[in-house]
DNA sequence: CGTGAGCATGGAT
DNA sequence: GATCCATGCTCAC
């Protein structure tokens, strides 16, 4: 923090008061956050920090389209506000319903087209401000010179917001509407701040706003002819990109740093020479007059409108990974999450047919041109850049991808990335695996505490209609791209947030956790996309852990005030809301000495446990800092209150079950390696056979974090481990085909990973592994089990048991049916009672006797064993994954998805059953 | 028969 | 309803 005495300080000049508990505040450009007071932390976070203490201070302007009054003096509403091209400010608020793409320089002069602009886009044309990369909203000085540099080419090159969730709508919120900053939305504009601040560009936001703030300049609304602005003299090939900046880096000492001087634009090209509007907004420059290479284009309405999962979410990493050491400045083109035909063998990669248009040269035989991409690593690929006609379009591929995939160990879900590298112009892919989560953006990752909502919001409920589960692209996908776009852009445009308004560029912020929110408009899916949901099956691959739909209602709160309601879905419990749900932060709910009910939540920094009142929510990410219940303790420098062992007995789920791998770990490392997700839970219920297990673990509680009285999804109406009505081994509950299922699946996917090894290694993992049973470990060994063996299917529960059990002498584990499905930990076999292993068994045995029968020389990478949904049940919606990232941050990203059919389970549901 | 190119289809937006 | 696009399908090789 800021200080390394003892005593601290308010951060805020204004107040200075001795921190007895400091909170955080904006974050500063050194990566800490400013420690305020409380009483400044909750004027800062109610957004009336400026308003309380600057009132009298120099500095406030007038939104030019809102007219809303923005202090414009300080660091801290540096995020409020955007600087306009032609002077003057914009509210973000405002500035949200607009955003402008940075041209390409291969585009025409502006010239070409802003002519036939729409009035609102002509004016647009010069208020506007690009985004420099990973960064927030940075003023974008035009340079008219640079208009006409490059109008040889002309091919669009929409400029793509980054991290920052940038509207894109054209359409103004004409009204006065207040900046409310809310704590959503500060968060979100202050992750680009910070990024502005931390990493890409060297700019104080300062510099920025003292630039902006001392022109004096008021904006000319319509001008339409670019203009270099008065502010920011900084060269505009350096801005607006991450890399490359260090000439433009300005002193960092101070927030008083000025811009350092006047600089003329570069000689080389900079990437922005022309301004484009972009996004699925409503605006459309394409109907004008855009040419490339002096042709007109067939589907000039398409450039601009980028679905925003193209847009490129390059973080700074990825950035300088493209760029090496070079000066180069890096020009994000798009982004693609890689679809399973994509990743196939195949080798097509379907290119967005605005992305294609946009970037690629034009093409007019569907032969195409071979395309000259680079890799990270510097080689370069030779793809054919082709299209077919489709229906009255076309559908544009990348042919031979499959090496350079493959070179990048890409798999579906994985994203690639086209970026240019100016001024060559080269091509160059990157990647993005899908379970890594770019550090860079991890400090945007902030949650607003304060409503519970994580700012991340795409992995919030707001894609979750009431009564949806998240599945596990949305979850993840989001997950993968933090600090893009938080807001969502499913959301119905009523929502009570500041940032919901329906921009069409959808981005709209939620305030879920106000009970006025609620999804009404139908769920739309994340920037995965619902095209995905194939892969989101096939794919498990790429899921570090998987959630069960259970798991991942635990992660799910229910509004305040809101008890959920138990629909059954397909068979399976979900909760319903009726009101928005909530990512929310896990939380162990407990009792304490005195009976009352609690929760303890642990810190995201700290990972200490911090006690908190049993109806509070949590964001998904939470601190010790916004422990606002025990502000002895909201700090992560103070101890815990819980002892370990306490702790040992609290912790119910997935945190011992970690340590349980670990223990797993030590007694056969090999068997680590499939320890992901639902592996963990048959390779506990396996390796622990016979294994006592600790009474203690009956303390657990079988309600899931979120668990609320009257709730009777099926985690709740499990009764402990060992405790309770036994679930009898032809018992069809939903709990048992649950685990069943969850369990064939496991097993198959063991098998699979099984399958891939050599015999010496399959020997080897048998060796090790006592107290598998063969069946499980010898892929090879097919003659055990007679493949005339009739497959009974799982529909049949009771043909199931009746049947199979008999025929699983070597399965001695037990898995207790007893005990919610979806706790690895408690699935131990150790725990009384439960028939579920011998479940278990059976439809293990089952899968595998099917599999030696039906494909005894099985290829293992067969789409038919990635089982994506290894939750519960053949339903989708039931499925949950979340990407964990490889990071040391435990926070992933994650994208949820929510399909809409039941279909979508796909060949997870054959499989399974 | 396997593979891949090209087109068709249909779900999602 | 139009469009996109993931993937299925067909057919030639």
């Amino acid at each position: 923090m800021s200080s390394s005495s003892s005593i601290k300080f308010c951060f805020n000049s204004n107040c200075k008061d001795v921190l007895e508990r400091s909170r955080k505040g904006w974050r500063r450009r050194t990566g800490e956050f400013a420690d305020l007071c409380d009483r400044c932390a909750s004027a800062y976070e109610e957004g009336k920090f400026c308003e309380t203490f600057h009132l009298n201070a120099s500095g406030w302007r007038c939104c030019e389209s809102c007219g809303k009054q923005i202090h414009c003096g300080c660091i801290v509403s540096f995020h409020m506000f955007v600087l306009l091209d032609a002077g003057g400010i914009e509210c973000i608020t405002c500035a949200r319903k607009s955003f402008i793409l940075t041209p390409n320089p291969a585009w025409p002069p502006p010239s070409l087209f802003l002519p036939v602009l729409p009035e609102r886009i002509k004016d647009f044309s010069t208020k506007n401000w690009c985004q420099i990369a990973g960064s927030g909203p940075v003023p974008w000085r035009q340079a008219p010179s640079l208009f006409t540099s490059s109008a040889a080419q002309s091919d669009f090159q929409p400029r793509m917001p980054f991290d920052v969730d940038i509207p894109s709508g054209i359409d103004r919120l004409i009204g006065s509407e207040r900046l409310s900053a809310s704590s959503l939305e500060k968060k979100k504009v202050e992750d680009s701040s910070e990024r502005l601040m931390n990493g890409s560009l060297k700019l104080g936001a300062s510099e920025i706003l003292e630039n902006g703030i001392n022109s004096g300049e008021q904006a000319s609304p319509s001008i339409n002819v670019p203009q270099k602005s008065s502010f920011l003299k900084i060269d505009t090939s350096t801005s607006h990109f991450g890399l490359g900046v260090s000439s433009s880096s300005l002193n960092e000492s101070n927030d008083q740093t000025k811009v350092s001087g006047c600089h003329a634009p570069r000689p080389t090209p900079p990437p922005l020479i022309g301004k484009q509007f972009c996004g699925h907004n409503g605006v459309d420059s394409s109907g004008e007059t855009q040419i490339r290479n002096g042709r007109p284009r067939s589907d000039a309405r398409s450039r601009n409108q980028l679905l925003p999962r193209y847009w490129p979410r390059i973080t700074d990493q990825e950035l300088q990974q493209i760029s090496g050491n070079s000066n180069s400045v890096i020009t994000p083109l798009f982004e693609k999450m890689l679809s399973a035909s994509d990743a196939g063998r195949i080798g097509r990669l379907v290119l967005p047919k605005k992305c294609a248009e946009a970037y690629f040269p034009p093409i007019s035989q569907p032969e195409g041109l071979p395309l000259k991409v680079q890799d990270l690593k510097g080689k370069e690929w030779i793809f054919q850049f082709r299209f077919w006609p489709n229906n009255n379009s076309r559908m544009y591929v990348l042919e031979g991808v499959t090496p350079c995939i493959q070179s990048m160990q890409l798999q579906a879900g994985d994203t690639v990335t086209f970026s240019r590298i100016e001024p060559e112009g080269k091509l160059v892919m990157g990647f993005r695996k899908a379970s890594i989560t770019p550090s860079s953006n991890q400090g945007n990752e902030t949650a607003n505490a304060s409503n519970g909502i994580s700012t991340n919001g795409d992995v919030s409920a707001k894609k979750i209609k009431a009564g949806e589960v998240l599945s596990t692209h949305q979850l993840k996908g989001n997950l993968v791209s933090p600090g893009f776009s938080s807001i969502d852009q499913a959301n119905s445009a009523d929502q009570a947030s500041p940032l919901s308004k329906d921009d069409k560029s959808g981005y709209k912020a939620k305030e879920v956790l106000g009970a006025k929110s609620s999804f009404r408009n139908k769920r739309k899916n994340s920037i995965l996309g619902s095209k995905s949901k194939r892969l989101r099956i096939e794919k498990e691959d790429l899921i570090e852990l998987k959630l069960t739909w259970e798991q991942a209602q635990g992660l799910l709160r229910p509004p305040l005030n809101s008890v959920p309601s138990v629909v059954v879905i397909e068979g399976f419990e979900v909760e319903e809301y009726e009101d928005a749900p909530i990512i929310g932060r896990p939380t162990i709910f407990a009792t304490d000495p005195m009976g009352e009910n609690i929760q303890w939540a642990q810190c995201e920094d700290c990972f200490k446990w911090r006690k908190i009142p049993a109806d509070a929510f949590l964001p998904a990410r939470w601190t010790c800092s916004e422990n606002s219940w025990d502000p002895e303790r909201s700090l992560c420098s103070v101890a815990q209150e819980l002892t370990a062992e306490q702790l040992e007995d609290l912790i119910p789920s997935s945190n011992r079950a970690a340590s349980k791998k670990m223990k797993v770990a030590k007694q056969d490392p090999d068997s680590v390696e499939a320890l992901e997700g639902l592996d963990a839970l048959a390779n506990l219920a396996i390796q622990e056979e016979g294994e006592a297990l600790p009474a203690s673990s009956s303390q657990a509680t079988t309600k899931h974090p979120r668990h609320r009285p009257g709730c009777t999804c099926i985690v709740c109406i499990q009764p402990p481990s060992g405790k309770g009505p036994k679930h009898k081994q032809t018992c069809t509950c939903n709990v048992c085909l649950t685990v069943k299922r969850r369990f064939r699946t496991l097993m198959m996917r063991r098998e699979q990973k099984q399958s891939e090894k050599d015999a010496e290694t399959a020997r080897q993992k048998s060796q090790q592994h006592p107290l598998l049973p063969e069946t499980l470990l010898d892929d090879n060994n097919g003659g055990s089990i007679s493949p005339k063996q009739k497959i009974p299917s799982s529909e049949d529960p009771d043909d199931d048991l009746s049947r199979m059990r008999p025929s699983l002498p070597t399965f001695k584990g037990q898995i207790d049916l007893n005990i919610q499905p979806e706790r690895d930990e408690e699935l131990s076999p150790g725990s009384d009672s439960g028939s579920m292993m011998r479940l278990v068994q059976d439809a293990t045995e089952r899968y595998l006797r099917q599999q030696r029968l039906t494909n005894p020389n099985r290829n293992s990478s067969g789409n038919q064993l990635q089982l994506g949904g290894i939750g519960i049940g053949g339903n989708l919606r039931n499925n949950v994954s979340v990407a964990i990232g490889s990071s040391s941050h435990q926070e992933a990203e994650a994208e949820c998805s929510v399909p809409s059919n039941s279909n979508a389970l796909g060949s997870t549901s054959a499989a399974e059953r």
